[in-house]
DNA sequence: CCATTTAGTTGGTGGCACGTACTAATTTAG
DNA sequence: CTAAATTAGTACGTGCCACCAACTAAATGG
């Protein structure tokens, strides 16, 4: 009855069920996890596609592939940089902002009603947990967790 | 400074940071995200196609290709049902299993080092949280988490 | 027995990711 | 100030993965 994950595979299905609910979410509007994945990034931010590949670690040949299948569903652009002639700046429609923010918001009333399995208090301490996790993780590599908060400068 | 993300974001990145991380070392050993799934759903079970697919959360024809490839690299085995000339049973072969084994010791690895950036006491508390998390969703969704445990009967 | 349902495969389509090879612009060296 | 090296981005070919629709064969049940 009372039986007890160890923290590793807690974390492994806890991952998959949320990817889950993401990708459930997403579906509905059509987007793949890489497309909601692009989209959340160009929220705060308006990268080339060099570093955009950084930003979602992956190869930038297969950026050239992801922004074309956004851009034909008219949900980013793509800006020629006023500095450099070679780059190519991406940035969210209106419409690619606001699919997003649909996403964003329906995906996060499921994780709400996941978490109302847990008692208030715990659901505090759980998520307070993850993100010191995640700001300790994100401080060691260098990441900024914040983008619009506190600009890279 | 001490930014705090909300439960929601906490859990969604959290979410990609650990796949990223089975990604990673699934890939070392050319394994996908859905063949890691397969050979961990297949260690203590041996169902059918049509088992698995509902298991995967997968159309049955997309778990044809899936053990296809698996099969090709001697992975698993395709095993006629003694019981219905339609079915075939999925089952790991040594090798299988240790790719299988391999791999989830290396993430295991990884995930204890990531959650080594918490003190010990907080470590055991999260790893209790997400525990109880997954136990109550998994009994309110009919999902048996431990199958090895406590078999279907 | 015949109609229906079920298990699994096949074939077609599209998304996604990679490596390689390429063009054009920029930077660096001599 | 050019020639070489680097950088940004794209094009192309390959393979994996997922779906749907159509199909065969076996089981079920009137």
């Amino acid at each position: 009855m009372e039986a007890r994950l160890s923290a590793v595979d807690a974390l492994a299905q806890l991952s998959f069920l949320v990817q889950g609910i993401l990708e459930r979410r997403a579906g509905e509007r059509d987007l793949s996890i890489i497309q909601i994945r692009l989209l959340g990034v160009l929220r705060d931010r308006t990268p080339t596609m060099n570093e955009l590949a950084r930003l979602l670690d992956l190869d930038k040949s297969s950026v050239t592939g992801l922004v074309d299948r956004a851009q034909r569903r008219g949900l980013v652009e793509r800006v020629p940089s006023a500095t450099d002639r070679r780059a190519v700046l991406v940035s969210l429609t209106d419409h690619g902002r606001a699919l997003a923010a649909e996403g964003a918001a329906s995906f996060a009333a499921d994780v709400r009603l996941l978490l109302e399995r847990l008692p208030p208090a715990d659901r505090d301490a759980l998520s307070e947990l993850v993100s010191r996790l995640l700001v300790a993780h994100a401080a060691d590599h260098g990441i900024d967790l914040f983008p619009a908060i506190r600009p890279a400068g």
